[in-house]
DNA sequence: TTACTTTCGGGACTGGGTACCATAGCTTGT
DNA sequence: ACAAGCTATGGTACCCAGTCCCGAAAGTAA
């Protein structure tokens, strides 16, 4: 009968006094309480009280910037969609615990704020990888890297809230589906003389982490077949 | 020598001494002895400490409701571009102050979150209502109209930030010109049959407020013509 | 055992935010 | 002019999140 870790036994904690009295009823101290723990012990685990519910956003963050800096000029947005699905998949292994999350943040204007904050940053980090692609700050091409970001997270939200209120039972493929949609949006530079052609061409030239790069490669050849 | 009313002493108390100290250095206790005025009246005429920053937040929101609201179905995207447009020229109007407002929300990351979640609440607006517009939530429609309300506010973003960074000198011409290539990505539901053509066209019945609708309608019907 | 390191708890403090109450000032009616 | 009443204000006490510091425990190595 070994006790589990504290951080376990806090975040435990927490969310059950969560559910029973509300986040915003419920104080730090009632959490380190009910956790047989000490105050001090909750805040060297969790920098805050909304911490506690969004534990691993930072390595999300670096998951999704290490799938993104390896990639090349022609990779570009294989890797784009490839890190969209990787922080979905988060999301969907976390299973049961997200869905918690998500009751939580519908509720509570605090956390959906801190939530939009996060997307936020990922937004930044697809708009800026996204506009280097592009090449640089030069006028039309910053405003589309901005377009095409808000696009791509949107996306990934729009088919993430769908599997949160179990609207969906294949979130992978339908965010892949999505992200055909969005990539579909906009046409790629300098492969189609008029802008207004809608058809995209990608190409592939050398591919590390082969196995993770094939799904999508094959949707997108596809894609490229259909039309 | 009267006195300028107590909100106004507040907010000049707190950005000079932002400016002086920085956001975090300055306590609410600091802003309201140098209005002059005791910490309670701070809490009567702003909500929080960070609400002397984005006082009017609330009624951007209720001005770009009230644009979008009686707007009829062949109208919508007209609204959606003026709504944009209202958001712009109100913070060029502000024109010093939302330059102070952009210095700190870059430097102070509670603040900058905090400008990210109101831009969530816009979005989520604009989402609302371009479903609505696209016909219920049935399951293209929705994605699509959660693409198209990103793709809005990213423009709006996109070209606000350059005009408080001093990069643009007519942004409203430039944003309308941003939310003409918006509008050119997303084709118009059931006017050319291919998803994959560029041309997006708009017809218009009735427009009750032509005098604000003019502008934006004659630059739709000249990017018609252009292409 | 001793010595070192890690984990924990408690207590004091800062600062944002709320609630309540008392008072000064201004307006009204008479 | 006086009283009644409203509004803006100030002050005090309080709650709670978050930080800092220090001392105690508990595990680990020698």
């Amino acid at each position: 009968m070994s006790k589990p870790p504290a951080r376990i036994r806090l975040a435990d904690a927490a969310f059950a006094l969560f559910d029973e009295r509300g986040y915003e009823q419920t104080t730090v101290d009632d959490i380190a309480e009910r956790a047989g723990l000490g105050r001090t012990t909750f805040f060297r685990n969790y920098r805050s009280k909304e911490d506690v519910i969004f534990p691993d956003h930072d390595r999300l963050l670096e998951l999704i910037r290490d799938r993104l800096a390896p990639s090349s000029h022609s990779t570009a947005l294989v890797a784009v969609s490839d890190a969209v699905r990787l922080v979905l998949l988060h999301y969907v292994e976390e299973g049961d615990l997200a869905r918690r999350r998500y009751a939580l943040t519908s509720k509570v204007a605090a956390l959906r704020d801190r939530e939009i904050a996060s997307v936020g940053r990922y937004q930044r980090l697809f708009r800026e990888f996204i506009a280097d692609w592009m090449g640089g700050p030069t006028e039309p091409a910053s405003l589309r890297a901005e377009l095409m970001a808000a696009a791509v997270v949107a996306a990934h939200n729009h088919v993430l809230r769908r599997w949160l209120r179990s609207e969906s039972s294949d979130p992978v493929t339908e965010v892949d589906e999505a992200m055909r949609e969005v990539l579909a949006l906009f046409p790629a530079p300098g492969s189609s003389p008029q802008p207004g052609g809608g058809t995209t061409v990608v190409a592939f030239r050398t591919g590390q982490d082969i196995d993770t790069l094939l799904p999508s490669l094959r949707r997108l050849v596809e894609d490229g077949a259909e039309r």
